[in-house]
DNA sequence: GGTCTTAATTGATCTAGGTCAATGAGATTG
DNA sequence: CAATCTCATTGACCTAGATCAATTAAGACC
């Protein structure tokens, strides 16, 4: 049993002991080291992951060869390709650990199984997606009415500590501005 | 029983008979003319809706007084304010019919009924909200990685024959850029 | 068919933020 | 403790798209 997954479970639905139990064997505890990446473009996406320890981003590389990241992940987040994932598509994500990182993994067979034989897990993971949901149209609607000052203040706030644990040009390129633009606006707050 | 929901359901889930006269039994059918709001800021949202003939804008007014259009519903998608319907917190968003309008309604209430008496509904709507985030996702990456030109064309392609049945002025809200600078960009595209 | 109203277009500026280039300041390594 | 590296900062310019203002087009209504 891992603590702090069961008590995101639990956190989320009423999950049974037994529930908990099925949940948990089909979990593999992997670890990843700093600068390792968990996925590649162009892969098979087998895996979802939830970070028990560190830290971590994904990023897409469009065609113009420009990376944007799309999410970081830290403790009690759930990270991978979801559309890969879900549609059993080749994965378009890269998955970089910017901290070593302990991670719990679940198999999509897994999971379907899981659906079957504990059918509140398809609540669970509605849950979920319905947070990340309303999570990213706030992203949206944040790009759309703020400026870079604003929207930077945004992430401190939503994204406690994460300053000191991730780049400045990352913050920068996870907002959409440049680094140079973001530098002045922290110089700007520190005045 | 509506064909066109019940085809979206089967199309989306394997449901019995049963689920879907169950899930039909709690749909209710409302009208809504040209203009007329199906939703305002600070109500309480008790129904989710399925559109099956019209077109409605949902739109959200900033602290400024902009107005930020998050999503047009056409027939076959479903509409609502999904952060206060799921959270039952106040609503947030305007929705309004911008064509007369039918539509197929479900109470919080009965849906929280469907999800004990039938299940599957859980998949359904997981589903469908997996669906809508990858989307909104995309919406991200469009606009991080390219310019009003690109995203105009890719919005006519993913809202199909759309400009015939919305303002520009509207789609030009919506990819968050200028009436005047999306007029010169179609100007451009014609020539 | 003429009048009102609303939307789309066009032109002339303005500006937030991008880009390019140089410098500085910590880290890391031999 | 130099010598690199990498990231952050600063300055000088540039550009996509915003804003403001005027004009045209197109529905809607009597």
């Amino acid at each position: 049993m891992h603590p702090l997954i069961t008590k995101h479970i639990t956190n989320h639905i009423k999950a049974t002991e037994n529930d908990l139990q099925v949940f948990n064997t089909v979990l593999n505890e992997i670890s990843v080291s700093k600068g390792q990446f968990l996925l590649k473009p162009g892969t098979h996406v087998k895996h979802e992951h939830f970070v028990v320890k560190g830290c971590l981003r994904a990023y897409y590389m469009d065609d113009k060869g420009s990376k944007h990241i799309i999410q970081f992940a830290i403790e009690n987040w759930w990270v991978g390709d979801f559309d890969a994932f879900y549609n059993q598509i080749s994965s378009k994500l890269y998955i970089e650990a910017i901290e070593d990182s302990q991670l719990l993994s679940i198999s999509y067979n897994s999971l379907q199984k899981i659906y079957e034989e504990a059918p509140i897990f398809e609540r669970y993971f509605r849950v979920l997606t319905t947070h990340a949901f309303i999570a990213q149209r706030k992203r949206i609607l944040s790009t759309l009415e703020k400026n870079t000052q604003e929207r930077y203040l945004e992430f401190c706030s939503s994204y406690p500590n994460i300053e000191d644990r991730v780049a400045n040009y990352d913050i920068a390129n996870y907002l959409g501005v440049s680094p140079e633009n973001l530098s002045r606006v922290r110089k700007k707050l520190k005045s």
